[in-house]
DNA sequence: TTGTCTGATGCAACATATTTTCATCTAGCA
DNA sequence: TGCTAGATGAAAATATGTTGCATCAGACAA
């Protein structure tokens, strides 16, 4: 992520923490500018490891309650995945995935159509709907290629 | 899922069996029946707590190896969702989902708008897309309510 | 700047979901 | 019917996330 979008999005984390009377700490600040360093979608092993080289003695514990309350002010996303950990996402905007049904990873993808579809009434099942991703699943190339050498 | 539609599956599952070469075994069977007989989407333990009533002494383990041999066959899907224990879902066809961020739970979205999307080229990843679901993210109404009891 | 209070952190233990290893069994084929 | 590769069952191991509790530190008031 570029510096001027990384700062803005500290500026609404802090924000965000004095209008809801929610606290800064010097870990949530860390451990949300090191989600923001990745550029896929991290699992929260992952972001202990980098945080971990900025923060020593950082415990994971505090790592998977700050990810979860970063989440849920909304300064970064739940990825919604086949995979069994949870992985976090920089990115806030409207953007979709490439999902690998065999390694269960997935990758960013950017279509100016699918940008434009207009969320449909869910006031029946009482859901309120903030934003969307299309998932394209299938299976990437590396696995292709793993199955190709398997069968042969 | 009605019964024609099951007794499909089942034949399909046969058949890709008899084609590739794979084991129809009986836990196999009954495990891919008992999936289907869900209409929401069932983690791995909530199905295995239904398969062992149907073969008793079942180890949890072929559960989950069966559930990921089912998936990889096609016979039924891996669901993505953000949540952290893998859930499965009986239906083939188009669909989607709404999600709920806070509770991680998600239900099934019919749409005929978002049936009709056209997959977008995904060769320069080496992507093979097979299809999609378009998940509406938001926060569902037992969520809400009860945000709303806390706030005050 | 200091004091106070509430919510955050760190630590250790716990809980849950899934995977691995390996001996035994069985579906599918000859 | 017997063979054989691959599937199953059992137990242990691993991976990931959560809880309880004592201590600490932001945020705000004085």
């Amino acid at each position: 992520m570029d510096e001027p979008a990384r700062r803005e999005r500290i500026e609404l984390f802090r924000r965000l923490c004095r209008e809801r009377g929610e606290r800064c700490t010097v870990q949530r600040r860390v451990i949300l500018e090191t989600v923001l360093d990745f550029d896929n979608h991290p699992a929260a092993d992952q972001i202990f490891d980098a945080v971990e080289t900025r923060l020593p003695g950082i415990a994971r514990t505090t790592v998977y309650r700050a990810l979860e309350h970063l989440a849920r002010m909304g300064v970064i996303t739940k990825a919604c995945h086949p995979g069994r950990v949870a992985r976090f996402d920089p990115r806030l905007e409207l953007h979709h995935h490439l999902v690998c049904l065999r390694c269960n990873d997935f990758i960013d993808f950017e279509d100016d159509d699918l940008n434009e579809l207009t969320i449909p009434d869910t006031s029946t099942f009482g859901f309120e709907v903030n934003d969307y991703r299309v998932q394209l699943r299938g299976i990437c190339q590396t696995c292709r290629e793993k199955e190709k050498e398997e069968s042969r």
